[in-house]
DNA sequence: AACGGTACCAC
RNA sequence: GUUGUGGUACCGUU
């Protein structure tokens, strides 16, 4: 039984409240920030559940931000007040507790208890299994397209109380503001409603039905949906029913350009690729890529700053990556990484030594932009800046890593 | 054990 | 300025 009464429970509403301002998540379209949030239910909180419970509640626009992805192109964020956060976050933990026990075992996206690590152990198992062909499939805009009609009529089927699904119905309606213009919604859940994620799961628990009724081998993660098979041809076969049923029935698209049949060490699942006939997972190219970036980004920020700075913003970044790739059992990608960050260090001890930051601000004044600054500074080292780096490349041994404290990505465990 | 915070990753 | 779900790691308080 899934009842309205359980959502606006105090405890549930407790907890949703809890939840949105550890979030500490940006103010939505009313400017109502989390802080606020006890004082803002303190205040209206009766009157907010008194017009739930009567159906006339009217959930406000969310505030559309535009982020954007990796791969390029843009991704659509839709941000509800905080109070409409705390509200369907409260929805949101009475449908999970009531539907995701039914979920597929093979669904691991957004389930509380369920992990990325699962997916691809999953993944893993079966190309060990001989399984060596993998059906990638990925939806394009998923949230934006989930189909409203389908979507409750699915909902009708295990809730009871009017009340909760006019509400709910309510949130998937709830229009977008851009720039002051509020635009109507009549298909999609926003990405960046605390109930989408759930939502979204009840859409796809149907794709799940499908593919095991065929006895399919599949591993799923959101929208991220492998289907392993042991030949080319099946493969083939096995996509072009999957478009099938999921543009024809489920009236979803799917991402041909995220699409195809693959052989494991050429496919892309959750940041990982596939080798040999064990399936041993690797950190793909891509990522590796992006942590790159992203250290270049810390150390470039870091330059006029102390050492002892740098290495505070540094070892948060190598320890989380570690930490998701150390799966990754061959030694190179860290032995890489870390001829990569010894290289920075060199660099940004050797800028730090030569020009205290009034000459990179002087040359900034002239209108030199600070990467073009750096390059020349580079070719005109000369001779000093050579003996400096040769005593660096000897001041970076192990004992460097202990005395500064800065985390050692080589070190195991 | 609980609670609080930071960070990373996936989508 | 950037939201959300989920996982993980680290630190802190009693
Ligand atoms: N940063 C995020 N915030 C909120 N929701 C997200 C975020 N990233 C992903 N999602 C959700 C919404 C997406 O529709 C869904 C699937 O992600 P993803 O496949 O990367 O994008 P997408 O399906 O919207 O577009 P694309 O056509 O590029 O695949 O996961
Ligand atoms: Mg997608």
């Amino acid at each position: 039984m899934i009842t309205l009464e359980e959502v606006l429970s105090p405890e549930n509403m407790r907890e949703a409240c809890r939840r949105v301002m550890a979030n500490k998540g940006a103010a939505g379209g009313d400017g109502t920030t989390v802080r606020q949030l006890p004082a803002h239910f303190e205040r209206h909180g009766a009157s907010i559940c008194a017009h739930i419970r009567e159906g006339r509640y009217i959930p406000a626009a969310v505030r559309r931000v535009d982020i954007p992805k990796p791969n390029g192109g843009t991704r659509m964020l839709g941000i509800p007040t905080a109070q409409d956060r705390v509200i369907q976050q409260a929805i949101a933990q009475v449908l999970t507790e009531h539907f995701d026990p039914t979920f597929s075992e093979f669904s691991y996206g957004f389930r509380p208890g369920r992990s990325v690590r699962q997916a691809v152990e999953q993944a893993q198992r079966y190309i060990a299994e001989g399984y060596s062909c993998v059906v990638e499939m990925d939806l394009a805009k998923f949230f934006d397209t989930v189909n409203h009609d389908r979507l409750m009529s699915k909902l009708e089927k295990h809730i009871e109380d009017k009340m909760l699904l006019r509400l709910i119905r309510r949130y998937l309606r709830t229009g977008i503001m851009t720039e002051g213009m509020v635009q109507a919604r009549d298909e999609g859940t926003p990405q960046g409603s605390p109930l989408s994620p759930i939502l979204s799961l009840i859409v796809l628990d149907e794709l799940d039905k499908y593919l095991e009724k065929r006895g399919l081998r599949f591993t799923r993660y959101a929208d991220d949906n492998n289907v392993y098979v042991r030949s080319r041809r099946a493969g083939e076969r096995v996509l072009e029913n999957l478009i099938a049923f999921i543009e024809g029935t489920l009236k979803l698209r799917v991402n041909r350009g995220k699409s195809g049949v693959f052989r494991p060490n050429r496919a892309k699942f959750l940041g990982c690729t596939f080798v040999g006939t064990t399936g041993a997972p690797r950190a793909h190219p891509k990522s590796f890529g992006r942590l790159r970036d992203k250290l270049k980004d810390i150390f470039y920020c870091a330059r006029g700053t102390s050492l002892r700075a740098a290495i505070a913003r540094l070892n948060p970044v190598l320890r989380g990556w570690r930490q998701y790739f150390r799966r990754d059992e061959r030694k190179g990608v860290f032995e890489e990484l870390d001829i990569h960050i010894r290289r920075h260090l060199r660099k940004l001890i050797g800028i730090a030594w030569k020009n205290p930051r009034t000459r990179e601000r002087n040359l900034i004044r002239r209108g030199i932009a600070p990467e073009r600054a750096w390059k020349s500074s580079v070719n005109g080292r000369g001779a000093w800046w050579n003996s400096k780096a040769l005593h660096m490349r000897q001041a970076f041994d192990n004992s460097f890593f202990k005395r500064t404290g800065l985390f050692s990505v080589l070190e195991m465990q």
